[in-house]
DNA sequence: AATGAATGAGAGTTCATTCAT
DNA sequence: AATGAATGAACTCTCATTCAT
């Protein structure tokens, strides 16, 4: 008798899977590229206002004056139109706090400038980097994100450390990953009281004090290190 | 000093605090109290499973083995039974990181056994830490709450580093309440990479190293401390 | 140096899923049971109207006179429903086709009766039935669904067949199952195109010429089954 | 008779056949009358894949390699360009059942030829037969196609049989119209199963007992019609 | 003729909260 | 006190169709 099977006879079963909706990463024409652009601008503004969780595509969509299902047209997610504005911040962050001071300075004023570039920096930055803050406690994906852009300067601070160490200026019994991790955490939580929950600063005071831990913990003193000419750490 | 401002800098976002219906904050009955409790401590479990915003009523009932509606018997909202959970564990964290050291030891020694405890602490509550940190970048009354948490803390290290100071052992150039706050929040930001982010460190090269840092940055060193009695600073 | 893996030192990493609504099988209270069948009542009615695809389950809540999202606390989505609503029909079906005519009559009627009953239930079923011979086509579920209704039909029919092939009435050179599997699909056909399609068929004559042909396609003719004294061969 | 009438009994649902626009019906330049056909046949691979309603404009758009807009530049809906697809279908649907055997063989042989050519054909286009079948159920528009395409089949097989009636092979009994109707649905009914469902047949014995079943129903016998000398009933 | 950007109505689903029992 | 049924606002995502270029 006539038995049921799971695959019929035919090339291939029919099953109907809806496809998902591809993405426009360049749009062709510039209106399109207008629209994209908007789009991504309207995005970090909306984040860094509601944050991520609760900003909604319709506020995107209204903010950057499109319709509700443009939005769908250019991205599939929230988190790739985030992804594209973090491409954009991440370099922008490291670049924007090489410290300007020249090369020749003392080692103290470097920690003191670099510091101090870092903050103007994550004082632009900060209601972004409050959006990754916030999400990378339970997204896989933020998480990464955060790491990712801490890492760079982890990086140059280690090197910053290591050669300070070898020229005997600072304390070569510390591991210099693990100073730059920590003293580059203590920067980074400062600059969530100070920029995001909005705890009150002096800025001078503030500075000087960061300046004169960092310095002190990886034993550079003010005085020691004036009559050292630097080299270059970064 | 550092204050904390009523309000953020940024634009707060919505927060609806309804005041309408009255909760049942302390049942007559023995079952009453049994069931508050229940739903407390399910509350607790959720939160550390889903996150704030993940949490549905509906879980929290379920965990505690009560239906939907009586949370609303005992609660207004989330937000409140978040609030008795905490007054729980802000109590608990601090006590429970006073460093069991005898008083006597070095000033070296004593930050270390702080830190220590402190990471101990911080280790058990870590999940329920990450949830405030993840609400406090938005909710205003989770960043006071996280700030409240944080001040006991704060003011424990600055006295020890002002006692330190007086005794001519620390840098007595530091303002001993900044000093505490930055070298608190370094602790801080490192309890979260290790216990909330998920990233690997050697436990007592770590520690040691926490240690070194914060020593350091406050201008004790293990060799200078070590021949001076010390009196107890919290 | 601090190295990020994908398994934090937590118990379990912090991720959130959600967990899908589990529905209610059985409501405890009166009013519950009342709503869930007002429900499945006005599913089969709007399944009837508008078919499967086009049923909103706003059209289906609209219809029992209830809220939105009730639906929600009951079915977790229109297959579950559905597959409520069948297996009421399946079993329907099959107990109110038994042919109502007397064990004693011949071969060529007791054919016809069993004809009649089933076209008279299809009739009332029609609309429903159309609803699972249209997901058929694309859904494996509804396929599935489809043979499964069918299944105790083609084995009455066999069994017939098999008992007139014994008793020497009917051509014993047909393979019965498959003799049952056609001429009961001839049936089918039929029934969609009279109650589905609205083609028009005078009754008597359709019934007639059915079971003609489904006798003579056999070997039992009225003529030479009169004389013989049958055996129930359901 | 059977008749076909113009509104089927139950209430039949939404069809937006819309007239505003007006489409291209023949491309006056050969780019023009390339892209229509590109559109044409990807129009078919789609609806055989997706189905009718889970085709998307886009989905043919893609497959045909033009844009979105195209589609509306030959095409008012979807139902058109199925409507062409289709007009295609019917007429080498029916040549091609055409039997191809000799018209001298006996009435048993021809039946068999008969089917065994409609088989094959049903076959080759089972995927598109399925879309009508599919949305015949709820749409007028595809009810109409089906029993059209129907039509010229019923025509040759009650032919068939009056011409058999004539020469005293079948049955003077039967209405010829009726039972080509109903021994027609039971071989559509059998290549449902087969061809899109997936059941599992042997073919010889289901074309073998397919045909004995017809040929008996309509009185016609192996032995009987051998020796006797047709005339073609197509 | 062709392109692909833009529109927006519409359906699904979730869940905090209320309320009748 | 407790239950769990009911409500409905809010948000997401899809895609046929229009239209400027």
């Amino acid at each position: 008798m006539a038995r049921r099977t799971g695959s019929p006879p035919l090339p291939s079963p029919i099953v109907n899977r809806k496809q998902s909706t591809s993405s426009v990463p360049t749009p062709s024409t510039a209106r399109g590229r207008r629209t994209r652009s908007a789009l991504v601008h309207a995005a970090r503004e909306t984040f860094e206002q509601r944050g991520f969780r609760d900003a909604r595509i319709s506020d995107i969509a209204a903010q950057a004056g499109t319709s509700y299902g443009v939005f769908y047209h250019y991205f599939k997610t929230k988190e790739e139109i985030l992804g594209e504005i973090f491409t954009v911040i991440t370099g922008e962050m490291f670049t924007a706090s090489r410290p300007s001071v020249a090369a020749a300075s003392d080692p103290f004023s470097r920690i003191m400038e670099a510091n101090r570039a870092y903050l103007a920096v994550a004082r632009r930055n900060a209601r972004l980097i409050a959006v990754i803050e916030e999400m990378a406690i339970r997204e896989p994906y933020f998480r990464d994100l955060k790491l990712q852009i801490r890492e760079p300067f982890l990086r140059r601070n280690a090197a910053g450390i290591r050669s300070l160490q070898s020229r005997g200026i600072a304390d070569s019994d510390l591991d210099p990953d693990l100073a730059a991790s920590f003293l580059g955490g203590m920067v980074e939580n400062f600059t969530l009281l100070w920029f995001v929950h909005g705890v009150k600063y002096d800025e001078e005071t503030a500075i000087t004090t960061l300046t004169k831990l960092w310095a002190h913990a990886i034993g550079v003193s003010p005085l020691s290190a004036a009559d050292i000419t630097s080299t270059p750490e970064s």
